[in-house]
RNA sequence: GGUGGGGUUCCCGAGUGGUCAAAGGGAACAGACUGUAAAUCUGUCGGCAACGCCUUCGGAGGUUCAAAUCCUCCCCCCACCA
């Protein structure tokens, strides 16, 4: 394959390919030489949870790697062990080794779902940064001024509205850099919130009299919200580890005005598929929700077998769209002839929390057995043929005699 | 080093002696509605076989018939000045 047919595969989807005419340079010098380009990617330990969010980047890497170019996966371990600095919430717990280690390796495992990992290289950045004398540091930081790091979008925010940014922030993109330099790395991938970050790499590369880094920062996905970016902690995620009902449900209620972004950024739809997409929402020939369903199929397949991504579909549709009763669901056992509190039931098994719970939900005629709603919290159901129990919509229990 | 402001129920945030299981918002859960687990509207939202009882307002003591609210000590955050 030649430099430009790479170079225009490689430049899909992302947002900024900085700068544009090296990067080309790159991939020809690679071909010339046969060395692959190392490709650089870093990873949050204290954040092992991956989400699609994150597969977009990891996708992009994967395609490098089918191109036989190097993948290095860095675990900021170091880096975790401070504290993540970046704003909100300051009281993210400072990580141990061990769990920096253990989370590496949780991350590794959801990111196999997308890369090679035969040809995937891990690194931990402590491996570097840890060595690291004071006066190195001091040598790092002469490398940058405090003009250049404000620059930094939330830096010059917080300055300007006077909140407090500690030393050690600042220090935080030159860490970042000192893995560029460590690795000599020739690209870094990232989301656009990463772009001054990978800037940084490029220019403390440069000081460090290492070839400049390219980057290429990648769009962020909204959240099943279709606002805010997706976010563990907003729940509005969907993981690369969920079962596929779950992962159904979660596509299934993002907004229609985000099925061509998930079409193309979780999906991966190439543009051919994407116009068709489009020119049916336009013209409306097309039930909406039927193309989400498609998406939703599309996307679970990446992760799961596509059969799986089907029954899901079918479950959805049997249980939410015509409420009847899903193919598995938890069951619970008791002699036959007893006699129960359906407050006990509902607690004993896990429907509900409390018992308060479950009175509140009957009141508000949440519960319902073999379909029949109920209304009497002091109800008292006997054991003398399989019942079903349903609470709220998602909610099920199979109650069999003994 | 000095001065001032704080730590409240899952989160944010009111509350300065009884009327406080504690306003309001968010999240969550449920109901209605719908092409969706979207949007919208409505309700619920510490625990308990429950018109009552028990536990909660950074921690430990204390004052009081009564404390989230007052006092003492301690821990932790934050801002401003230097």
């Amino acid at each position: 394959m030649t430099a430009k047919e790479q170079f225009k595969i490689l430049i899909e989807r992302a947002v900024e390919v900085i700068p544009e005419d090296e990067f080309l340079a790159k991939i020809e010098k690679s071909i010339a030489t046969k060395k692959p380009l190392k490709v650089k990617l870093g990873c949050d330990p204290s954040r092992p949870d991956l989400h699609i969010g994150h597969a977009v980047v990891l996708h992009k890497l994967r395609e490098f790697q089918d191109l036989g170019h190097e993948a290095i996966l860095v675990v900021g371990d170091f880096t975790a062990m401070i504290g993540d600095p970046s704003g909100t919430n300051s009281t993210r717990p400072q990580l141990t080794f061990e769990q920096t280690r253990e989370n590496g390796l949780t991350y590794f495992e959801q990111a196999a779902k997308i890369l090679d990992t035969a040809k995937t290289r891990i690194v931990y950045n402590s491996e570097w940064l840890g060595k690291m004398s004071f006066a190195e540091v001091i040598r790092l930081s002469a490398s940058y001024t405090v003009a250049r790091i404000l620059e930094r979008d939330d830096f010059s925010k917080r300055f300007a509205s006077e909140q407090p940014i500690s030393v050690h922030e600042f220090l935080y993109p030159l860490a970042q850099a000192m893995d560029s330099v460590a690795l000599k790395a020739d690209v870094e991938l990232g989301g656009t919130d990463q772009k001054f970050n990978l800037l940084v790499g490029r220019d403390v590369q440069r000081e460090y009299g290492i070839e400049p880094q390219v980057i290429m920062t990648m769009p962020l996905i909204e959240g099943t919200d279709g606002e805010r970016k997706m976010s563990k902690s907003y729940d509005n995620y969907v993981g690369l580890t969920q079962a596929p009902v779950e992962m159904f449900g979660r596509l299934m209620s993002v907004p229609d005005s985000m099925i061509v972004k998930y079409y193309q950024l979780a999906a991966f739809a190439d543009s051919a598929l994407l116009e068709e997409v489009r020119r049916k929402l336009d013209s409306g020939e097309i039930n909406p929700m039927d193309l989400k369903k498609d998406m939703a199929v599309r996307v679970i397949s990446l992760y799961h077998p596509r059969e799986a991504a089907i029954s899901a579909r079918e479950e959805f549709e049997r249980v939410f769209s015509k409420g009847e009763e899903p193919e598995d669901m938890p069951t619970a056992k008791y002699n036959a002839g007893t006699k129960i509190w359906i407050v006990e039931i509902l607690r004993e098994n896990g429907l509900v929390k409390t018992g308060g719970e479950a009175r509140r939900l009957i009141t508000q005629g949440a519960v319902s057995i073999d379909g029949e709603k109920i209304d009497d919290d002091k109800l008292e159901i006997s054991i003398d043929k399989r019942i079903v129990i349903k609470v709220g919509k998602r909610r099920f229990l199979e109650v069999i005699p003994r």
